[in-house]
DNA sequence: ATGCCAAGAAAGTCTTGA
């Protein structure tokens, strides 16, 4: 909390101070809450370690853990003075939230459903200096092949997230909704839009669904600071999709009025997927004065 | 477009991802 960090963001949005100087709106509290959709714990131990170990996130928000709880090494992550909460499933999905800070009030599951299995949903309550935030960490459904049951998960979850993000609003806390959303929000998302049009990240219905949510009054962390194109968080692993910049914007940070007036920077760790073993998606974070 | 890569479960070669 409020100490000064490295960041790693080479897409640093041509905004803010390096090296971790204060912002405008930030009076000795800053809390750095990142997102990070890393493919299999067991695969990317070293490397979100690595990460963790640089970027010195105070929250970070996993998905695809690809774990049940009792097989995750959270122990990694204690012993770097994190908190650790899971919510994992056997095989896929899984989303976990660690924290340097105490981690209240955790509930696991996306309401509305009872009969959904699949682990995508984790929310928890972390005290900053000034500031108290409710904290989600989601993994929205793929949704492909259209049409079919999947895509109609993906868009039925979409509308049970409206719904709770609307009664989290009701709390008036700040609130950030933070994973991977497998939407992308708009054509100067993706390096090759004409090749999503038919895609559940990309038709009409999904960027519906996806623009109802922040039409609800929540921000989207990098567009409230830049309307450039070319900006993504994730990159395939087949045709060379990295060394061509053939990527997506997937990854997101939705911030409730109140969170939004806390934010001082934004930014996406795009050097993380060059690395060895990497995840297929990169970090994406925001720096709140909480 | 599909499944070029990757991960998991499991011991074949599926399924899933985006």
């Amino acid at each position: 909390m409020g100490v000064d960090r490295p960041s790693l963001a080479d897409d640093g949005l041509g905004k803010g101070a390096p090296g971790g100087q204060k912002g405008p709106n930030d009076r000795g509290a800053s809390m750095r809450i990142a997102t990070f959709n890393i493919n299999g714990i067991k695969a990317r131990a070293e490397a979100l370690c690595a990460w963790l170990d640089e970027a010195a996130p105070d929250v970070a928000l996993l998905q695809e853990i690809k774990s049940v709880d009792e097989n995750f090494p959270r122990e990694l992550f204690e012993d770097r003075g994190y908190n650790v909460e899971t919510h994992g499933q056997k095989s896929f999905n899984g989303v976990a939230i660690l924290s340097k800070l105490p981690l209240e009030d955790v509930s696991r599951g996306l309401p509305g459903d009872d009969e959904d299995e699949q682990a995508r949903w984790i929310e928890a309550t972390v005290t900053g200096d000034n500031h108290s935030v409710r904290i989600c960490g989601l993994y929205l459904p793929n949704g492909n092949p259209v049409p079919g049951p999947k895509y109609d998960y993906k868009l039925a979850w979409m509308e049970r997230m409206r719904r709770h993000a609307a009664g989290l609003l009701e709390t008036e806390m700040p609130v950030v909704m933070a994973g991977d959303y497998n939407i992308i929000p708009q054509d100067e998302d993706a390096a090759k839009p004409e090749a999503w049009t038919e895609d559940a990240l990309a038709l009409p219905q999904s960027r519906d669904a996806f623009r109802r949510i922040l039409n609800l009054g929540y921000t989207e962390a990098i567009r409230a600071r830049t309307a450039a194109p070319g900006l993504f968080s994730f990159w395939d692993y087949q045709a060379g999709a990295w060394q061509r910049n053939n990527g997506i914007r997937i990854d997101h940070l939705l911030l409730s009025p109140q969170a939004a007036d806390l934010m001082t920077e934004a930014g996406i760790d795009k050097d993380v997927r060059g690395r060895d073993k990497p995840s297929d998606h990169v970090p994406v974070w925001i720096d709140l004065a909480a």
